[in-house]
DNA sequence: AAAATATATGAGCAATCCGTCAGTTTTTAT
DNA sequence: ATAAAAACTGACGGATTGCTCATATATTTT
């Protein structure tokens, strides 16, 4: 029905010794590396092995596929995704500020590392039909959520719903094409404005009804 | 700098007996068929020959290379795009709700042939940065600039950049994100309505200034 | 020190894919 | 009918890539 066969992507082994796990810290960074100097599709299990100064067969000892190490990546930043949301869910103050700060957040850590976040998405066919992309963006997706039900608290679910929806999608995906062109600081900063505007705008008339 | 070297795109040869121009078609109906059925992964040229019935030295003498089909394929839909809007722009009644008519086009031609878009959109590093690809992209950009000088037109240069930006990244990134999953048809009509209050309170909100 | 376990190596296999070109067939021009 | 031009064919070269496995080294345990 989708994409390819869908690869087992779940890790192979877990590293017992020290040196085992610089190996694996190894690979990790030069895996962020190769996707930012070479693009998704130059991204070889061959090229990563080297530039971590390491085999191959050592690099498959720890995953189980070239897949799995960029869903590696892609997991570890929807990890930190789910900390800025933390961050700013345990803050005080008004919510429509705090989702201001939130697209702040989002547009500048897209920004931030621009390369990489484009090259991984290039290479997202590879993971995103894995059954374990569901299970690694639930953490988020539910911080996500209880910050919808904060700023939309007299909705019906239905329409949260396709609030929440909207407007996850705005951050990412929107974030996403804007930060496919390199961009000076002060844009970024208007972008996001810009953005958080539309998005409060989007609020305010859905809490008027 | 970017991806891959930038192969070349442009076409190689104009059809000039009728047989040529239907193998061409052939050729453009079957790539779109092997991304539906197969996804941009297995997306061959030998494939795409074989399911329109002809020789791969038949392709290649009307495309230089596998990412000049690809690129044919998004281009057309750019021209469909231009052309939803010249209509839209062509229309008599007020901008906002010609902008509503916008986003329900927009995420009904994204949700109708979700997985054809999808699989173009996974391809998109092979033909991205090709210089080809601005050229494009240019007629529907420049109209919806018009449209959006229609919608604002009170606001300095800078800021109906920005709202530009903004509107069309939401429009299609958004929509694009949305047609990952299989949607119904009412979920598909109540999602364009959420989004079309999205983008008119917007516009709304930078009218009053 | 010796055995057992964990880790690392890298040559090489199997599979795939892009694109070419020498040769054939079809259409058009003369 | 003959020649020239256009279109078509598909086997094949060259290149890349994902991943394994027999072997070697290092670490821990006894």
């Amino acid at each position: 029905m989708a994409e390819r066969p869908s690869p087992p992507i779940s890790t192979r082994k877990e590293p017992k010794q020290a040196r085992a796990e610089q190996l694996l810290r190894s690979v990790l960074e030069a895996a962020v590396q190769v996707l930012e100097r070479e693009g998704a599709a130059r991204f070889t299990t061959a090229r990563v092995a080297e530039r971590a100064g390491v085999s191959v067969g050592s690099l498959y000892q720890y995953f189980p596929n070239k897949a799995a190490i960029l869903f590696r990546l892609q997991a570890d930043e929807w990890r930190d995704s789910a900390r800025m949301l933390e961050g700013i869910l345990s803050q005080p103050g008004p919510p429509l500020s705090r989702l201001r700060q939130l697209v702040h957040g989002f547009i500048a850590s897209e920004c931030a590392e621009a390369r990489v976040r484009q090259a991984l998405a290039d290479a997202a066919p590879l993971y995103r039909d894995a059954p374990e992309a569901k299970e690694a963006r639930q953490e988020a997706d539910r911080l996500f959520d209880d910050f919808i039900l904060e700023l939309l608290p007299d909705l019906d679910e239905p329409e949260q719903d396709l609030a929440s929806d909207l407007i996850a999608s705005t951050l990412t995906s929107v974030g996403k094409s804007f930060s496919g062109k390199p961009r000076g600081k002060e844009e970024i900063e208007r972008y996001a404005n810009g953005m958080a505007d539309m998005l409060c705008g989007y609020v305010e008339r859905l809490n008027r009804g």
